[in-house]
DNA sequence: TCAAACTGCTAACACGTGTTAGCAACCATT
DNA sequence: AATGGTTGCTAACACGTGTTAGCAGTTTGA
């Protein structure tokens, strides 16, 4: 572990015979100061010689930014690795991180520890701004951070509270998703949530699918709605139970693709046929519903845009452009279809 | 963008009526300095009320280290996100970091920038030391960057190079799998790779595909071998391929549960079943794996514990104890059986 | 010819912390 | 009473950079 010593812009500087003051206004190509080009590549060559690295910490130490956002998992690792739709947000993130010579820094709430204090990530100033997944309206942390003029991102909405959000048209989505079924001829049509109704997407999701049916006439009824947690197996067994009822829904809405397989599974066992016996239709795109048994017709969402676009929100934040407060962008979704839904039967 | 005054060591100093000194004596809990009780409490007050936070920046320039780990996707992110293997890599990597007090720097590669400096990382001190995934055996910078003596722990193996890595048994793996489906008393057994045979984890795996066929006295046939590339696209291709070979095989291991997505969907199209007509076995266990038609028999692969270990093993590295070079882990597989695979029709 | 402007560079400060060396005041020992 | 040790604290340096103010030497303008 000997730790090579660092090479530092007075090592160029010596070796170049100019100050570091120069070093430093050649290597950052401060135009304003008239350096000849003659010393501009003796400072050049020197600290080409040297492999010469400006220590990032040091410069953050003068200019007072990191050049780092925060991207925070609020919801549990088992639940934000479930399937890929996070994966993919942190995806567009980095990228339009990188694109402005920004870095991401990946903080999970560590498990079992469900009041990890993310605020230190700015308060300590590890990051200059942070993106926050699942926010949680009891988060007082979050609440107090932003009141205290932190730079902050949500993904996904918090009901009055204006802190800047970038969210997917959950409730336009889970509406077209429904409203596709009812263009079927569907009249009885379940509904499987994608988590419990404390989660706000959720809920986004159930109202969707309420504003669909009335708007068609049909009336909403609570017992085809069943609570899903993010898992197959909870899909499984909610869809199981909806297979109880009679009379049998002709179609289901399952707000998540990934709960959808557990409910595919559910209807398999109860011996009954997808599209023929049962419409199924999922939200999500997850990258593998084109190739379920039957392929999956499900509301594709923008994954990618969503990270993308809280990275871009938050950056220009941190740039100082003013953003109009409750600066929100509700992302669009749109169907896929495929083969998982019929016509209704006569 | 009004940057509130930071509140300083300083600060908190002159509101307890000490030294700066001192502050840092106590909130460090430094029992070396005796300071009485009566300045400790007065101290901590002070930082209480003025909401001090210890600027982490400062601290790094001081102690020269980070507590920020870079882990670097050297694979393009559309591989790297085409299903869950990373994305629990990444899980198990941040929870054993954040155990020991660091955080994990996300820095995948750009896309179209094959060549992105993620030397830069260690070379400018962003991070103590860094996680490497899909090494490359052209990469000079990796190389260069071993050799210059930074805390390099790899994902996957570099043949031929000392750098310490952690991987999967992929040979091993391969080989259980090829076992188990001889053991049901197939002899015409095709194989689908995961990827194109320059990534040492299809090679490997092929290559325990071989073993296991030539010690049950099976020929190896390059016929019944097909190339995947990490997507359910590429699986139905390659098993399109395959079905075309006569006699048919009679079982396929599909090096990759995602690829092997692909490669039910084009036996169904074949209007065959499985496993009566032909038996099926994937690798990975992706979580979804067990809710396919049918559940898919696989291997499973140690996805989290790869990033706990590799974690582990750059920290200890970080923290001066030597390891042995090359430090070296492999971790085991174990086959997980489900319904995709039978017995061999006489 | 002399002041003014310009060219090319540098000294010195600031950022906020960890840590070493050392300084008074008090107590215990000879 | 003089010496040596202990207790409780602080002054001062170091980390490596960005940046402002300013200084010689040269050129330009009247």
């Amino acid at each position: 572990m000997a730790t090579r010593k660092r090479v530092t812009a007075q090592d160029v500087a010596r070796l170049a015979g100019v100050s570091r003051t120069t070093v430093s206004f050649v290597l950052n190509n401060i135009t304003d100061m008239r350096i000849s080009e003659e010393t501009r590549q003796k400072v050049l060559e020197a600290a080409r010689q040297l492999n010469y690295h400006p220590d990032v910490v040091a410069r953050r130490m003068v200019t007072g930014r990191t050049r780092v956002l925060g991207f925070v998992l609020r919801q549990s690792p088992e639940q934000a690795f479930a399937d890929l739709f996070l994966p993919q947000v942190l995806n567009g993130l980095s990228q339009a991180a990188a694109r402005q010579g920004y870095q991401v820094l990946f903080e999970p709430i560590a498990p079992g520890h469900p009041n990890t204090m993310y605020a230190r990530l700015v308060n300590e100033r590890h990051v200059d701004g942070i993106i926050l997944s699942g926010p949680r309206f009891d988060d007082e942390d979050l609440l107090r951070l932003h009141r205290e003029g932190a730079a902050v991102v949500l993904i996904g909405r918090l009901p009055d509270v204006e802190i800047p959000y970038v969210d997917v048209d959950n409730v336009g989505g889970a509406r077209m998703a429904t409203e596709y079924l009812i263009g079927l001829g569907h009249r009885r049509i379940g509904l499987v949530t994608n988590a419990p109704l404390f989660y706000t997407a959720s809920a986004e999701r159930l109202s969707g699918y309420r504003q669909a049916l009335e708007a068609a006439g049909l009336s909403f009824e609570e017992g085809l709605v069943r609570y899903g947690d993010f898992t197959p197996q909870s899909g499984y067994q909610a869809m199981m139970s909806l297979l109880q009822v009679r009379p049998l829904p002709t179609a289901v809405f399952v707000a998540s693709d990934t709960v959808a397989l557990g409910a595919l599974q559910a209807i398999r066992h109860a011996g009954l046929r997808i599209p023929d016996d049962i419409s199924l239709i999922g939200f999500d795109d997850i990258p593998l519903a084109g190739f379920l048994d039957p392929p999956l017709t499900t509301i594709h969402l923008p994954a990618f845009n969503l990270g993308w676009e809280a990275a871009e929100m938050l950056l220009s934040r941190l740039h100082g452009e003013e953003i109009p407060s409750p600066a929100a962008r509700l992302l669009a979704t749109h169907l896929v279809e495929r083969e998982s839904c019929a016509h209704a039967r006569r």
